[in-house]
DNA sequence: GCCAACGTTGGC
DNA sequence: GCCAACGTTGGC
């Protein structure tokens, strides 16, 4: 089991939204580290954090699991969509996604400041300045701290 | 809205 | 293969 950190921007698809659906295709990723992750890294039942990026306050929210094998993104060959990318072979394609599925929402945000102010989660990708990145590996140690900031068990 | 950080693109 | 220009992310 491995653990991940994945960013939404809350007015684009927040915990609310995953929480309704129940599932979702997580399109739209565009960078190669990102892709990488989720097609090398990332087996069906490991556990993410949900994090709202953009957010008044920004920080840990929830709870999702990687809920299917990678597939090629359908945005990138739609001309319609903003993730739309013309220099994708559909032979080849350049960006993969996975779904992910709803598990739980923290009764209370565990907010980026909080993230940083905790010396436990030292060295958590998400709260070093300058990472951009929308999915990060998460340290077991890291993910069942945040779960116990967020007064929530460790989901199975 | 600003802007630092950083990834990508493309000319050479 | 270098690197300047440009675009995007995301905290503040």
């Amino acid at each position: 089991m491995k653990y991940w950190l994945i960013k939404s921007e809350p007015d684009v698809f927040g915990i609310e939204d995953l929480e309704k659906v129940g599932r979702e295709p997580w399109d739209g990723i565009r960078n190669y580290q990102a892709r990488n992750f989720m097609r090398d890294g990332m087996e069906v039942g490991d556990l993410a954090i949900f994090y709202h990026s953009n957010a008044k306050p920004p920080g840990a929210v929830g709870i999702a699991r990687v809920a299917s094998d990678v597939y090629p993104d359908p945005t990138q060959f739609d001309s319609k969509s903003k993730y739309h990318d013309p220099k994708s072979n559909p032979d080849e394609p350049r960006w993969l996604l996975r779904d992910f599925e709803f598990v739980l929402k923290f009764p209370e945000m565990v907010s980026l400041e909080e993230l940083k102010a905790e010396a436990a989660l030292e060295g958590m990708m998400v709260t070093q300045r300058g990472t951009r990145l929308s999915i990060t590996p998460v340290e077991a140690k890291h993910f069942k701290k945040v779960c116990k900031m967020a007064g929530v068990k460790v989901p199975k």
